[in-house]
Parts: structure tokens; C-alpha cells; sequence
DNA sequence: GTTGAGCGTT
């Protein structure tokens, strides 16, 4: 199983590939997206990054949740969907 | 060439 997690406050010129870079250093990163507007295209500032387990996901929040990242705040938590 | 709280497009 994996567990999903939601990740906001991404400066704009974050990608998917960024996001999954930045998670693996903390834990096995099974997927990472980062939500594009479906219309134009650009980066919502926010995404998802699912882990290998709960675990991990927590090591990760705990790792990057609240650190600045590329000058932002980064904004780690538990995803609400599925 | 812009923006800044939130929980995604298939």
C-alpha cells in the first residue's frame, strides 16, 4: 500500500519531477504530481506526493512540513482523498 | 512576462 500526501504552498516553477526529488531524500516516493490547471496549463502551487508507507509519509511530513523551500513555506500533510 | 489559499486531470 502507499500513503498519499497533499502538498501546498509550491513555488510556481516547481515540477513534477522537482517534487519527487525533494520527498525521496526522506522516503520511497511511489508518485509524485504536482496539480497543473487544466485549462491553462500552469502550476496550481500545490500537489500530491504518495509514499511507500505510512511510515515514510510521516518522516516526510515531519522532515519538509513548515521548511522554507526556494523561499516559500512548504506546507506538507496527510492527502484527504484517495 | 501576472497570482498565493488550498486537497488533483485523466
Amino acid at each position: 500500500m502507499s500513503t498519499k500526501l497533499y502538498v501546498g504552498n509550491l513555488p510556481w516553477t516547481l515540477n513534477d519531477n522537482d517534487l519527487k526529488d525533494t520527498f525521496k531524500s526522506h522516503g520511497n516516493v511511489v508518485s509524485a504530481k504536482i496539480v497543473m490547471d487544466r485549462e491553462s496549463g500552469r502550476s496550481r502551487g500545490f500537489g500530491f506526493v504518495e509514499m511507500e508507507n505510512d511510515s515514510e509519509a510521516n518522516s516526510a511530513i515531519k522532515a519538509l512540513n513548515g521548511i522554507e523551500f526556494k523561499g516559500r513555506k512548504l506546507v506538507v500533510s496527510a492527502a484527504r482523498a484517495n
